[in-house]
DNA sequence: CGCGTATGCGAAATAATATTGCGCCTGCTG
DNA sequence: CAGCAGGCGCAATATTATTTCGCATACGCG
């Protein structure tokens, strides 16, 4: 379950459909350099192995009407391990947390949510979120502008890594 | 440039290739309801429009040795609009940095990022962040495990809504 | 060395899908 | 109530995906 599992090809492949999950197999197999057959063949064994977790349309939300973002930082009373994840629970089956981590330090979770607007948060956080069992404390911050938003794994670093270890 | 623009078929076009990205048009018109010509041509008018901002294939950071994700809070100095961003553009350019928000409140932004190991992290902390130019301070919490984590848009808070509208 | 054996490739054939062209229906609008 | 615009589905064609096969290379082992 490593990258050293990978050859440079298959490292490729994942980058190229990171970049571009709808790329058709046979472009992708121009572009890794080798024919069609093997090229599906490696990105099904590469989906099998739990390289590849699935393929997502990237979709607008502020065109959807979710003009607001927000992230939340979240003390609990218990970090005992069945309330930590009675939370979680909670988190999965609140549409509007979008992601929810668990962190080290003096903050217990950090939320990502999006609303479609402040006073649908508003009713979000104080309802839902600050009146939930076990949950002690919540800070939000809004965001003010996305600066850089790349889900994934930076290949560039992967492959500087890998040439220096060989 | 809102979600009114949309009739339902465009909507869970747009759910259906949140939640596969690589699912055949042929199915997507299945599942929508209608024969393969509209529907593509609906996808790609969402596209063109900008509701679909590109299709991504989700890949394990883990398994390709990133092992280690923290969200990093950053405050500058100045917050002058030529220093903030100089400070995104700073962000663009260090792959370890997936994400940079600019934030409301205290601090100024927060970013999430990835690295192979806490050692790397480290050194592309003191030696990239804290030493950047403006930068103030920056807090930073490693991620212990990941709750949920679903980009995206929360199609059924969509439907709700607009149910009411209506 | 020399022989299986395994692995991965590519060519060709076939199945499925994408895409185009076109005529039909529906709902406005004058 | 004619004419027009928008959107659909059918049918034909072009691309792509997928299977099947035979070949080459590399490796382990006698």
């Amino acid at each position: 379950m490593s990258a050293s599992k990978l050859d440079p090809i298959d490292r490729q492949i994942l980058a190229e459909l990171q970049a571009d999950g709808r790329m058709t197999n046979v472009e992708l197999a121009k572009r890794v350099g080798i024919s069609a057959p093997p090229c599906l063949r490696r990105v099904r064994t590469l989906e099998e192995a739990g390289y590849i977790k699935g393929y997502h349309a990237d979709v607008d939300a502020r065109s959807l009407g979710f003009e607001v973002q927000v992230f939340a930082m979240v003390g609990l009373q218990s970090q005992a391990e069945s309330d930590l994840s009675a939370f979680e629970d909670l988190c999965r089956n609140w549409p509007l947390v979008r992601e929810c981590h668990m962190l080290n330090g003096e903050v217990d979770f950090i939320l990502k949510c999006v609303a479609p607007d402040l006073s649908s948060f508003q009713s979000f956080l104080t309802e839902q979120l600050t009146s939930a069992d076990n949950v002690a404390s919540v800070k939000t911050s809004l965001v003010i502008r996305m600066a850089k938003d790349e889900p994934g794994v930076p290949f560039d670093v992967l492959e500087e890594r890998l040439s220096k270890t060989a």
